[in-house]
DNA sequence: CGACCCAATCCGAACGATTCCTATCTGCGT
DNA sequence: ACGCAGATAGGAATCGTTCGGATTGGGTCG
């Protein structure tokens, strides 16, 4: 299943702007790539877009695909189904509640709410299969990065992996 | 920063329950992993837990850690949070809208609902820092999943890694 | 109370997803 | 057309997670 043509073309086209206006080069492999999201409505991992783009580019290199995809993400023009991968996480609270997630470091935090526990599941979303529940995450920035930010040189380490000092503060 | 004692002891004894009615084993890390949990309020990953059981039972493995926490997720015990970790999936789709995802397949779809979007943020979770978004995701099994369910033998391959055949579908 | 059985544990190796290293190539400004 | 900063390919390395085989220990029955 894929998006209609001409919404794939506007985005290519903003895409196209984007790469002009940051001053970053236009490679083939990087349309190809960004082509194959924006057409697509599963949201596909990195393997399933370097497989579709492996058919008309056959040399790409899954690394490619992976460093392109983030890059995009930098740029703004695609984004992620939830985080940046990291480990998963466990919950033992088994009240109903929600979520506040820290996109710099990952810090998460529940907290309750009638109201976003009672929300109506619209009529559309019934038609994809049945409703087990619903659940809200609020994504920000938690006030330890943002202190982080606003004091020192740079602004906080994204609690990414790699780096081999700066062991720092994981998710709390 | 962790949960009320009151609350721990609460959960541990629920938990004691749950085990003896379920008739299966309770052992020691069994105990301690749950308990490593149940008193967090920071949704820690198994290698944080692995290394706190550590200081008391010297000798647990990781593996453990990592099949006691699924085992207690299957009980009902624990959640996760978010979906059991596949890989990372991309969007691109950049108009606000929101997500139906299938817990049994991972299938992922976009719908769009201007409530779940204009949803005021509770003043209590301003106090963990900024917010610049909320994402609401509605969890349940998709129309093709409960189609599976119904008619064959068995319920549905849980699109899961191992399995060496089944290759069958991946979210598509 | 002790033996037994099977499930649970341990631990090192295997695995899949993602990133790193680096030699080579290429878009694009001049 | 030329040159170079930045991009790519591809294989090796890493990290989180799981598997396989041998060992241990709950819980039950005698």
């Amino acid at each position: 299943m894929s998006t209609e043509t001409a919404e794939i073309e506007r985005r290519v086209v903003r895409f196209k702007e984007a790469v002009r206006a940051a001053g970053v080069k236009l490679t083939h492999q990087r349309l190809e790539i960004f082509r194959e999201v924006a057409a697509s409505v599963s949201h596909p991992d990195a393997d399933s877009i370097f497989r579709e783009v492996q058919r008309r580019i056959p040399t790409v290199s899954l690394d490619t695909v992976y460093r392109t995809l983030w890059w995009l993400n930098d740029l703004g023009l695609i984004t992620t189904l939830g985080p940046r991968r990291e480990s998963v996480r466990f919950d033992g609270n088994l009240e109903p509640h929600h979520h506040y997630v820290c996109v710099q470091c990952g810090l998460a935090r529940d907290f309750e709410s009638v109201e976003f526990s009672a929300l109506p599941v619209p009529e559309a979303v019934k038609r994809f299969g049945g409703v087990a529940g619903t659940h809200v995450e609020v994504r920000g920035t938690c006030e330890s990065c943002l202190t982080q930010a606003r004091k020192p040189s740079r602004p906080n380490p994204p609690s990414r992996k790699g780096g081999k000092g700066a062991r720092g503060a994981r998710h709390e």
